[in-house]
DNA sequence: ATCTTGACTTAGACAAAGTCCAATGTAAGG
DNA sequence: CCTTACATTGGACTTTGTCTAAGTCAAGAT
């Protein structure tokens, strides 16, 4: 990912301060974060930076295909840098901590044509559910 | 889901006029409504009944295992009323009408221990996307 | 049948997550 | 360095859901 400011400037990307900063915290550590936490992290390298904004970029950036946005309960969307390589989570059901994870076979391939129900199906999301080490142990 | 009632009441439920309304709203089309929905219908039988008992109530049917709640996007969580039968959800990418689909296999079984990280994996949600056949044909 | 009591309901305040808008600022091509 | 179309800002607003204190009522006891 670290080549993507180049690549969305390619396509017409208006380059600013504040997108660079949100793809760089981003970029960095390997979380899914909320935006309100995209939007803490951002505000340490560039204390002006908006609400609004940050929505903004998580927003295009999703459009654009260069993240994915998750949203495993009813909590704040988290947003998943990891957009290049398929994958499926792992969510932990007491502090909601996301794991990227890589099932076994064709996951599409579960769905027999009598359940299709005419759809022309092109997805499958996997969301595994459990609870982590921490939060198992307390 | 017809002797719903008398099987709570046997767990010590109290059974209330809203709570009957709330129940007789799940048990008539097999829809999956938000709670705003459900608060609507629930309206029209039982002109005062509150939000929040709506609330309480739909929270205390899932937490009695009767009924599950689903949140397929960001936006409100729905109910589903099928929660006696295991299965999953094909959603349509366009108009966001959901299906009951039971797919083949043991959905566990596909993630590796060597990918559990830890955790006590317990329970899987599938979501398959895709156009349904109205959506499709457009 | 009526009483009692603790569980249930209510309205409205509150909170979290996100959207929208008009005014202001600025990146980048000319 | 000018221009201008696009980006940012702060704050109001919306949606979805939670909480609380006070009033109400279902159901067992008498």
């Amino acid at each position: 990912m670290s080549d993507l400011l180049e690549r969305l400037r390619g396509r017409g990307w208006r380059l600013t301060a504040q997108r660079r900063v949100v793809a760089e915290v981003l970029d960095g550590d390997h979380v899914h974060y909320t935006a309100d936490e995209v939007h803490a992290k951002a505000t340490e390298r560039l204390p002006e930076i908006s609400r609004a904004t940050v929505y903004n970029t998580l927003g295009e950036l999703v459009s654009l295909g260069e993240i994915i946005e998750v949203s495993t309960d009813g909590r704040a969307k988290r947003y998943d840098p990891n957009a290049h390589h398929a994958h499926q989570h792992l969510v932990c059901s007491r502090c909601g901590t996301i794991r990227d994870v890589h099932p076994a076979g064709d996951l599409l391939a579960g769905l027999p044509a009598e359940e299709r129900f005419g759809f022309q199906v092109s997805a499958v999301e996997v969301t595994y559910r459990g609870l982590c080490p921490g939060c198992s142990g307390a």
